[in-house]
DNA sequence: CGACGTTTGTTGAATGTTCAACTTATCAGG
DNA sequence: CCTGATAAGTTGAACATTCAACAAACGTCG
């Protein structure tokens, strides 16, 4: 094995403040969701993708990639989102392995209901807070992130309705 | 109440694909750490800040802030440390409300092993990924975040041991 | 002093997430 | 057609996190 190259003291503070800054964020994300429509951010975002579905249905497959959510966590998700009444599941005709998850009336209402305030929670909280510049190179690094792990910048998730 | 400002095209773009990376990162680095360390990577986090401060130990109040944790997760987290034989508590003199959390010898050495390994992963899936500018402004916008939130850039958490 | 508000830390219940195991179904080759 | 490999989705157990409630100790100001 080769020997560690530890971090230097710039690359260290760099490292702090993005990890600790991303996870205030999402922390406070993860809040003002809860309490002001009563769901964690990521189910916030399972909605939002079947929102934006044709038919405002997908594939539970389909859905976990949408949402960057692992199979097993958007089963559990859509379980709970089911008895919440805010998405169906329906049986998939073509694969009989499949299931559609499917947003109901009550689930859209629900999250054009969560969105304005979510939306001014993302504005406060990172956009209100930087330049456009800033904003700009955020974009660029945070493609280069995903690059990283090959994910292709595309099929990004979720975000507000209309 | 004023009217919803949506984000535009690009801010969508720029804010999924920062909370999708940010988001990615996290969950990588955690089961990097859990497969390889047996620990998630917020009590990484709590080690590393415990190794840095005079003794080793800190005071859980203090120990939280370091370590961006809450009291409670705190407070739960410490004790499966100490079940692991990694942390001790110790009732502090002064404030008989006070409470010291302390990195035992076993702790230490298990968290020197697990530096080396958490230092690449961070290295080859962020530093790697971006130039030494988008590092430099990476720092600065996360800075920029923290500075939203009321959070000095000062006291910033967790990192590898020497 | 002594009452009240604050700080510190813990606890238990409810909830969310992960991991591994499992079932069922599709697909590709022989 | 059959077999083995792969894919889709679910499940339960173990674990982590949140929230609200609580207990105990400070601190201060009348």
């Amino acid at each position: 094995m080769e020997q560690t190259r530890w971090l230097d003291d710039d690359e260290q503070r760099v490292w702090r403040s993005f990890i600790t800054a991303s996870g205030v964020l999402k922390e406070e994300l993860d809040r003002q969701l809860q309490r002001d429509s009563g769901m964690p951010y990521g189910y916030y975002g399972i909605l939002v993708a079947l929102s934006e579905a044709p038919n405002r249905e997908l594939r539970m497959s389909e859905l976990a990639c949408s949402s960057s959510a692992s199979r097993s966590r958007l089963s559990h998700a859509v379980s709970r989102l089911e008895e919440a009444g805010w998405v169906n599941r329906r049986a998939c005709p073509d694969d009989r392995r499949g299931t559609f998850a499917k947003l109901t009336d009550e689930g859209y209402r629900v999250l054009e209901q969560a969105a304005p305030g979510h939306v001014a929670a993302v504005r406060e909280w990172l956009f209100d807070q930087l330049t456009p510049e800033q904003v700009r190179a955020l974009g660029e690094i945070s493609a280069a992130i995903l690059e990283g792990f090959g994910a292709s910048s595309e099929n990004l998730p979720p975000m507000p309705p209309t």
